[in-house]
DNA sequence: TAGATTGTTAATCGATTAACAATC
DNA sequence: TAGATTGTTAATCGATTAACAATC
């Protein structure tokens, strides 16, 4: 009957930005922080962060001091599903594919990149420690690393195409990095990141 | 007195998902799309759609036909500044700025990318057609062309000094890939683009 | 004309903010 | 203890949904 709180989307979504500042403050030595504080260094309103808090921290803030750095890094961590281990695939070892290979960050957040795979043979071979496979070798190493997910990275034009053949491969999420629509069966989910759309939007609140 | 009727965030940001949606559809030859339609494909409520589309749209949709797809496409265009050319400069030429050099959206989504800049002299060079200078000139480019806003591909533990180095240009926003929070002054803006945690929710997402 | 589709006004829902009581 | 800071309940705000009238 009891069920766990559930959280609101909203205060999900503030989470990685508060995952990322904690983590700062750690590196700098700082073992408390206040809401209040968190809140002026985010530009959020304190009663919002303590709301958040309240919903995700295990241990309550200790009046007078804060909430506990080290234990609300953890907090954030499980509540966000970092520390189950998923494994992914990336398709396009172009540019970006290679310095997504390359990002230190994935394993980060609990994400192993099993191996890349390309369709054109010059770009087969290894970078960054990961194997890039033609991608006739997908399936097989889809099912046998149970993966789920892909990241896209291939140009524009061949990226609904790329995208049927990870669908076919058992693929159940894509990020993708082309900026075109892709369609996709009934249970797949596709998330995009278009960097232009993000670097577009901050430009323009600029002139605003 | 009559204010350009203000648009709420939510709207905005959905935004440029109907229009790489919009623009798939004009590709395949399509000329009319009903907000049903829309609403369907896109797992919207229509509702949430016709609203949307009537505070962006400068004609309204036909009954029977639904909304004219290149005329909605540079509505969206207009309004999301797009049609306005945005200059910004590269820190940091390693993989991901490399990548990002090459990255062919920019440009059509407004954005110039007038060069990148490294301080390790083994990255200055021409890559894409862009130039990378060395950090030193940045100033000097950044005032000659006027440029705002920048983004940030440096490694993680060389992000806030190349931040700091960025807004002492004259920088006002900048979009960073580095999963570090930055410390910025009053009046920069920062966003982050944090590939691990788009990933992440996304993979998230599945075991639920 | 009849019917599909739009656009708008009112009702619901959820998230943020404000006020205040609880606690170390 | 006094005071800073948290946590919660109620009020506001904004966005989504529902119902229905308007239009080609």
């Amino acid at each position: 009957m009891n069920e766990e709180k559930t959280i609101p989307k909203s205060t999900l979504s503030r989470l990685p930005a508060y995952l990322r500042y904690l983590k700062g403050e750690r590196e700098k030595g700082v073992a408390f922080v206040s809401s209040a504080s968190l809140a002026e260094d985010m530009d959020l309103s304190a009663v919002c962060v303590r709301k958040d808090l309240s919903l995700v921290a295990s241990a309550p803030g200790k009046p007078r001091f804060g909430f506990e750095i080290k234990e609300l890094i953890s907090d954030i961590e499980r509540q966000l599903g970092y520390h189950r281990r998923t494994n992914a695939v990336v398709m396009g070892a172009g540019g970006l594919g290679r310095a997504i290979l390359a990002y230190e960050g994935f394993s980060y957040y609990g994400i192993d990149i099993v191996a890349a795979f390309d369709c054109s043979p010059e770009k087969i071979g290894s970078f960054s420690g990961k194997t890039v496979y033609p991608v006739e070798r997908l399936k097989e190493t889809v099912e046998r690393f149970q993966v789920k997910t892909a990241v896209l990275t291939v140009p524009r034009l061949a990226a609904q195409a790329a995208c049927d053949t990870l669908v076919a491969a058992g693929i159940k999420s894509v990020l993708s990095f082309a900026p075109v629509y892709l369609t996709v069966p009934e249970g797949v989910r596709v998330k995009y990141v278009d960097l232009a759309v993000s670097l577009a939007s901050l430009s323009e609140s600029l002139s605003e």
